[in-house]
DNA sequence: ATTTTTTGAATTATCGTTATATCAAGTCAG
DNA sequence: CTGACTTGATATAACGATAATTCAAAAAAT
């Protein structure tokens, strides 16, 4: 059997020189069109892949991207890595995927893999409760890092959401409505995200005069959004609209909704985070605050190519904006209070 | 600035040469407590990483895993890439992803990408229309590969589904309750897979003289599966059973018909595949055939493990049957026709 | 006391590349 | 025809690690 095909393979093949075959492969242009024929042919005839580790090891370019993700099946990380790749894969860049499902110490040995594995950079999302020691660790690595979401240290480059920007929208576009007893629904975390996002809803339930405001939490999923929404209102039947964390939690709110004979938009609004595929499909049609997370992630991108470039500069901190989708689950309440 | 970490670094911080170094951090035991001391005190200081790809290129061991997936944000494969990792990470390599979006020239970027960047082996989901010589290339760099769902090529190991068992085993179940108009909802492409599942329901089909059997395409998701679903009754009315193609498309013909004002199960029936999250909490919850895809992973890095560590072995293929979850979207025909 | 064995560490060569320096021809000016 | 310049290729060293070899000193055996 033919071996793995290397430089000297080729060198052979052709009968020229190990640093002539390199030359032609990179197109340095200092090699005769007669001789780059040969050599180009014996690469093609054994299949040859450079071999770009080696080839970093010996120039310190890298252009080998890992990105640390959360949680894997969220179609919106999803479309995320779809922009962060679109504009990667342009520049010549490699991006692989981990995902830490939200584990503090898978997060930890997969951090540290991707730099053992010789990546040239980071994309992270950092699991819930990070600990001091990761953040030590990846200091010590002088590797290009930019957190995506969670902003969890200044000293790092960010791109992210204005969460307490949406969340006040949210809720003012509901208490323009007339609403004076809206709930913040979802999310068990302590994450800045979500403490971001009440923070936007307490800011307007304050403006407004309407209370202290109300944070029912709940797990983000579908399940727990159906469960927890009974459960508000029996615990607080005044409630007319709730701004809800996700919308998973939304969605499932909205099951509760029907599945008591209350319909969503009419006797109760609901408002979702994310505008996830099925937001738009489901019966009614869920209102949410939505950002694109396709723009989201070539922003993403941009701020790594930005900081490889110049790793001296200090950290960046970019966020962008969530607009909201008004549809069917939003509206005037039924009886003024 | 201290510079990134080597074992160079680490060795003069410590007073001893590289490879004492080397041998402390592989254990290799031949190294007296009180060097070795010396030299973990000095890695811990420095947070010391090893470089794998460099000792991967000495040693020629390599633990860094490729997995090329189709489509990232399907929930189906987010649990599947859980078993793989938990099982490969268990192992000490590293798994890590891209996602083709079953774009034919992306994937085989990617592929020459990863064997550029040294995988040590390759999963891989084969996008809908992959060229020959993307096997060919595959072929001449001698890397452990294994198929996943999608099986391609006999001379390749494989892990997979068995497609024709499990809608042969929906069809009969449909037929037994006494439906005698069942259609086959859902995909557009012509993928090995869902011809085996094609044949499978014309297989039972044919078994109970049903006819040749319907089948109606469209897009595997939700949106695409409620317009499909309404188009096909239009078109045949006497149908009262489908067997989907997934339970997105599954999900989506239910709603088609409560927008109809037809009760799924009741009125008519409707079978899924995959038991997605979403079918359980559906209402009405979603009958639909299912495999547990944490194990399918296992199975798959098994199949993976197994390659790597005897190269030359004959091409394995594995495959996994489908159960049958009956929940509350299939009933007996309303009418016996 | 001398030789042999064991132990613990250092030397050297190598993996597949690329950067730098070198070298052999051919081209050109004077 | 000689020295200065190009041009196109080769030789050599290095990246960060490990394998194989070597070596010095201490321990054990004769």
């Amino acid at each position: 059997m033919t071996p793995k095909p290397t430089l000297s393979t080729v060198a052979r093949e052709a009968g020229v020189s190990i640093p002539t075959v390199s030359q032609v492969m990179r197109g340095t242009g200092r090699i005769s069109d007669e001789t780059r024929e040969k050599v180009l042919n014996a690469a093609r005839k054994l299949h040859y892949l450079p071999n770009s580790r080696a080839a970093a090891m010996r120039s310190g370019e890298n252009r080998e991207i890992g990105f640390v993700i959360n949680q894997l099946g969220n179609p919106f990380n999803a479309e995320v890595v779809g922009g962060v790749v679109d504009l990667l894969e342009a520049e010549g860049y490699l991006v692989s995927i981990v995902d830490t499902r939200d584990d503090r110490d898978r997060q930890k040995r997969q951090l540290e893999s991707f730099i053992q594995h010789g990546r040239g950079g980071l994309l992270w999302v950092p699991a819930v409760d990070t600990s001091q020691d990761t953040f030590d660790m990846l200091a010590a690595q002088r590797i290009p890092v930019v957190t995506f979401l969670r902003h969890v240290r200044r000293d790092l480059d960010h791109v992210g959401i204005r969460n307490t920007e949406a969340t006040a929208t949210a809720t003012r576009y509901l208490a323009d409505l007339g609403h004076r007893h809206i709930a913040y629904l979802g999310g068990t975390d302590e994450t800045l995200v979500r403490k971001e996002r009440i923070a936007g809803y307490k800011q307007i339930m304050a403006e407004r005069n309407l209370g202290p405001g109300l944070v029912w939490s709940c797990e983000d999923n579908k399940l727990a959004g159906l469960n927890a929404m009974g459960a508000l209102l029996q615990a607080h039947p005044e409630i007319t609209a709730v701004v809800c964390n996700g919308d998973m939690v939304a969605l499932g709110a909205c099951l509760s909704l029907n599945r008591a004979g209350k319909r969503p938009g009419v006797d109760v609004s609901v408002f979702g985070f994310d505008d996830i595929q099925d937001a738009a499909v489901a019966t009614p049609a869920l209102t949410t605050m939505a950002v694109s997370p396709h723009k989201l992630g070539r922003k993403l991108a941009r701020a790594l190519l930005d900081r490889i470039a110049d790793p001296d500069m200090p950290p960046v901190v970019s966020e962008i904006s969530a607009e909201p989708i008004i549809r069917d689950t939003t509206g005037a309440p039924a009886r003024s209070a």
